[in-house]
DNA sequence: CGGCACGTTGATCAATGTCAAGCAGTGTGG
DNA sequence: CCACACTGCTTGACATTGATCAACGTGCCG
């Protein structure tokens, strides 16, 4: 979008300091800058494909990048969303496997490819990337676990809530009278397969959530009316 | 259960050298030895609680242990089984964070404490543990995000035929007369807990099977009668 | 204008959960 | 040794959830 953005400096990079490039300094930063691609994204626009050779990874500037996985039946899910700092297909290329899921834009997005040898390369010169892979690598498990956990035992609207309330610490914002509001950031679908629902699914739940006072839905927008309501369900049990 | 195995020797064990330790050597292999702590567990024996402060990793020697999250609503599901040579409470321990799972015996096992000095020690001493660990985390997402695609895409049915061909894999073998055959060793309310349904579900599907002939059940023994079709069922769709 | 993707809603159906009953095996105490 | 309690497993009846299929409205874009 911005061309200025395009032309990027990992030195003076504000992201650079929540991904695992945080501790380089001096040559191995220029080794990073120099190497790196950085590439716009428009909603919809493919990273990488699952099967695809894992040639590198990819760091996200901003934006929000879904990673998908399609099974044999056709099926398609949403297994992680990641965005400003996270660093997409990390784990693929560190097990030298082809990429087992697609990284998608789901709004417009910028991210820096770093070529597989300049990771091998920082890795090797210094340890600390690698325990930085090793703290992303278990974050990556500890939410994947905790997704697992909650799609297995919760109902749709239990899923839909917390997806909302996941949203809501993202980009959510008070309006004007101070009320609770968010502006979704993906489509119907996109929130579906994020729970393995039909999309379908999700007007209903809006509709019953809707009838309940909890919120009020416009398009994209959503006014949380009570908050505290919803809160204390999420929560509780 | 047998009192030789009680006292270990991690030099000689052959399970080492499927662990994170399998590259020590010497003094490292030593440390190893002398601090850590065998214990033998009967079915349904805790290893560690969710919550309960890590305060090292444990190397499954033998058996089968179960790594299980109760939600606030008491539902209980497995999230993953681990048997020999797999390491479990290592990824809370790195993060020092409190357990995030509960590990149980589901059949009688042999596991080794790693007390935490002892891991951050060989941890430090050698950079190839760092290496096995993170890579023994990237399987563990790997194997955890299969999982969660399956369950969220999959019916009961196809779900539970996973499970079979899973612990047929592991536990399988051909009786007298050339038949696949199968001695599940665990509960069905726990196959129900491994698939977030309910143990009823799992009757219901056995059933099922059994009238299209596809396999012969006697309580906790399997015949597979007619495993091409059940491969077929797996495999395409 | 026409086509297309997204979203909503209704009707219906299939899958799974829930509840209750009963059976088999096992261990315990009288 | 028997009576009893207890747990695991199965089955049936029924309720509920969510999927599926179809129709329709809206907004966008060529």
């Amino acid at each position: 979008m911005n061309k200025a953005t395009t032309s990027h400096n990992c030195s003076t990079c504000l992201t650079r300091r929540t991904t695992e490039w945080r501790d380089l300094e001096s040559d191995d930063l220029q080794t990073l800058d120099k190497t790196k691609k950085t590439i716009h994204l428009n909603p919809g626009e493919i990273v990488f494909n699952q099967g695809d050779k894992a040639s590198g990874v990819y760091c996200i500037q901003n934006g929000l990048i879904g990673l998908r996985r399609v099974d044999e039946g056709g099926k398609s899910i949403l297994i992680r969303l990641c965005s400003s700092g996270n660093t997409v297909g990390y784990n693929s290329f560190l097990v030298k496997s082809p990429q087992y899921n697609s990284a998608e834009a789901l709004i417009p997005s910028t991210v820096c490819f770093i070529p597989g040898s300049t990771v091998s390369n920082l890795v090797a010169n210094s340890p600390k990337v690698g325990e930085r892979f090793l703290q992303h690598t278990l974050a990556d498990l500890a939410e994947t676990e905790d997704d697992y956990a909650r799609n297995l035992t919760k109902n749709t609207r239990h899923k839909f809530l917390h997806i909302l309330l996941m949203f809501y610490e993202r980009v959510g914002y008070k309006d004007a009278v101070g009320l609770s509001t968010l502006e979704l950031p993906i489509l119907r679908r996109e929130l579906a397969e994020l729970m393995g629902v039909q999309p379908e699914s999700i007007s209903r739940v809006l509709r019953e959530l809707q009838d309940e006072q909890l919120l009020k839905v416009d398009a994209k927008k959503i006014l949380f009316t009570d908050m505290d309501t919803i809160l204390e369900e999420i929560c509780a049990y």
